[in-house]
DNA sequence: TTCATTAGATACTACTTAGTATGTTTTTCA
DNA sequence: TGAAAAACATACTAAGTAGTATCTAATGAA
């Protein structure tokens, strides 16, 4: 990676730590550079302004991350009941990536960006379809090979487990590391049910 | 209501507006006065700071609004299962407290605050996991009289519809209120396995 | 090597922010 | 009715905010 690149990519790395933990809106251009070795002409040659920032934080760092360890690994899954709620358990045990105090990025964005800015809107719904529709094929797969029960209809049911994770991610803020373990318990019964 | 009384209540009404579509820290203080006849003086004459504003906002508008809409409702539930579908379809039919694009103000409040403060974390823990208990009880004695299966655990299931509902409002600010009918339709499945 | 372009540094601006200091008005109740 | 307390109003402060203007340093192709 070129110098230019990586000045880019360590705005954005911490850009996204910060985010993460105090939101978009209250997490300043001033906190990040302070919190690094870069100036403000820097940050101001690599992005437009701070939309543009976090419209890249969420192209640059969210999506590839979301792609290669939610949405592609799908593609490869025989039994759907069990895949999908292998990537949500392993998703939940993640503590690299995530801190339950603070959830997921991606979903504190939603919550926080969605309503207040189209661009926000537009990128974080793009991806969240991608995540969902991944879903969907790995279900529709499984009627076809009779792993999963006819009458059940797969967009509804990939909308329903994305949120549902976005919801677990949410009570887990108040709960603690426990609720995950209660959630995907639950979850089981549910996916009984599409079987 | 006494004058001064009124005066409190109606920053804490603007407030809660103003909140419930930017977010805690990013509405100001001068934002809220602008929008209404009050000044900074009246402000911290009523609040000891905007934490304490805060905090009230819980209290004295978010629980209130909980227990007579949520909490109490459920202790006169014959069947736990259609009652407590039928809490949660209600919930995400009302449009006067609601707005879908700006999700649920409670469940906001807890994606951005809880992690960053102990004193919002206390207070909306308290407030979930009373209405989590009323979901509790509402399935325990669905147990007792045999229209909730032996095997399933209350505390657990209630935990999960919570954040379930709190999914949904998450998912409703991408998709809009077509979703909030997914939701249900899946919800039933989920509630299929405990009966 | 030269020189234009890229990349970054520094100092500023105009505005917003929570909170305070200090005033005035309105209530309350003896 | 009069004075003390409650309920506000106004003007300020110090720190933070996104963004700009203008400079300097590095880089890369001729």
């Amino acid at each position: 990676m070129k110098k230019a690149e990586q000045t880019r990519f360590n705005i954005l790395q911490k850009s996204f730590e910060l985010i993460y933990i105090k939101g978009y809106q209250s997490t300043s251009i001033d906190d990040i550079l302070s919190s690094m070795e870069v100036t403000k002409g820097a940050f101001f040659y690599h992005f437009k302004n701070k939309e543009d920032m976090g419209l890249a934080l969420i192209t640059d760092f969210l999506y590839p991350r979301m792609k290669d360890f939610l949405i592609d690994p799908l593609n490869s899954v025989s039994d759907p009941i069990k895949g999908i709620y292998q990537m949500t358990a392993n998703l939940l045990k993640d503590t690299v990536h995530f801190d339950v105090k603070y959830g997921c990025p991606a979903v504190n964005l939603i919550e926080e960006m969605s309503p207040l800015n189209t661009a926000f809107h537009k990128q974080l719904k793009d991806m969240t379809m991608e995540w969902a529709n991944a879903i969907e094929k790995c279900l529709t797969r499984g009627k076809e090979n009779g792993k999963v029960n006819q009458t059940i209809n797969p967009a509804d049911a990939a909308n329903y487990i994305v949120s549902g994770y976005a919801g677990a991610r949410n009570m887990g803020k108040i709960l603690g590391t426990a609720f995950y373990q209660t959630y995907l318990r639950q979850f089981k019964i549910y996916l009984h049910g599409l079987s």
